[in-house]
DNA sequence: GTCTATACACTGATAGAC
DNA sequence: GTCTATCAGTGTATAGAC
């Protein structure tokens, strides 16, 4: 019992060298978080480090599977678009609302910082990077936009290029939030453009626009 | 005379230095890219660099200011939008054909990935990023789709938001091409999504697509 | 301008005492 | 598990001879 109570105090040196590295790398980049930092961070010496992970890269790792495995791709699994896709539009706003909250939310921006910094250094995050952003989301969405066809929602065409050109904004948008913040930028006004990107993009595909408002 | 056919033939110490810290920063990134290296892909001694150039900042700098500067923010200067975006279609056409013609060429393919690989660790290249991509040619879009709309060419709206519809996918591609190519994925379906985005956008926008063909 | 030699800070990682 | 001590390597940059 008072092991378990320690263990949670502590949250198992092992968590909170994650925790400490995590904070690093999001902050000055994967380089320079040196193992003396993240180990200055954690109140231990630097060998001690190494007792918990083999290497830096071993901790990485472990950041990068505990949050993009795990946190990243939920969306389709709440509402897969063969169950969903009928609703159209309204379909369309809840994926963005949770692109939108992932946008926003502390936890993510954080791994998506280093995510991109990344980007260059490493061919595992760019792996992760390319199967989300580029495969993963974009095959979802074409399945949704497919059915959304057969149904006759949205004027007929190529399922994948009509996801492509609706996941793209959300893609450049999220960026934009991103290197906003990092520059001070402010970012109030990229809160409900990703309302007016359905708005937009469900205006120019919907079948009723043929009718003149 | 003598000096100039020999400044010509070593093309002068500077340039080389550029040219070899070019070649090596695209391909392992600026921190890896250290002044031996540079020192020795010239055929120098590290310490006589110093005799050229300041610190390793300043040959970055002088690569940016070079090509960022010269070489990227052609297009509204050849093609401005008040003489040229009542042709419509064909002048979003051009436009991506530009774009497609900088994504595919080598020498800017080298300064993207400088880009990219230094959006994080650098505050003056992530300003020159936003200032290109989420600066300064939505504005030149923005103006160019405000005419659209005023000759009736394209339903109106927001001319910042179309702008942003029509720029993103653009964004979306490059980067899309750039890693495809770092991962050896193949890029050749890419090559025409270019123009089938100016269709699929124009088909969304244009004002005769209230008539059902 | 280019060389040799060197200074100095910092990196990831290991050996062995406790 | 954590500590002290230490390693080899890499980084930018400078001093002074030629």
């Amino acid at each position: 019992m008072d092991a378990q109570i320690e263990a949670i105090k502590k949250g198992s040196t092992k968590e909170k060298i994650l925790d400490a590295a995590l904070e690093l790398i999001a902050q000055m980049g994967y380089q320079k978080a040196s193992m003396r930092k993240i180990a200055k961070k954690v109140g231990l010496r630097e060998s001690a480090i190494y007792n918990h992970y083999k290497n830096k890269e071993e901790i990485f790792f472990a950041i990068m599977q505990k949050l993009f495995v795990t946190d990243f791709d939920n969306f389709f699994l709440k509402k897969p678009p063969q169950e969903h896709a009928h609703r159209g539009k309204r379909y369309l706003y809840e994926y963005v609302a949770t692109i939108k909250l992932i946008s926003f939310d502390p936890k993510h921006e954080k791994l998506f910082r280093i995510v991109l910094w990344e980007l260059m250094e490493n061919s595992e995050v760019r792996k992760m990077f390319l199967e989300h952003f580029f495969d993963k989301n974009i095959k979802n969405l074409a399945e949704a936009f497919f059915l959304m066809m057969q149904k006759g929602l949205i004027r007929s065409g190529d399922p994948m290029l009509t996801a492509q050109e609706f996941f793209a904004p959300l893609f450049y948008f999220r960026i934009q939030i991103l290197l906003f913040k990092m520059e001070n930028r402010s970012t109030t006004h990229l809160s409900t453009i990703f309302e007016k990107h359905v708005d937009f993009f469900w205006e120019g595909v919907c079948i009723n626009s043929f009718e003149p408002t």
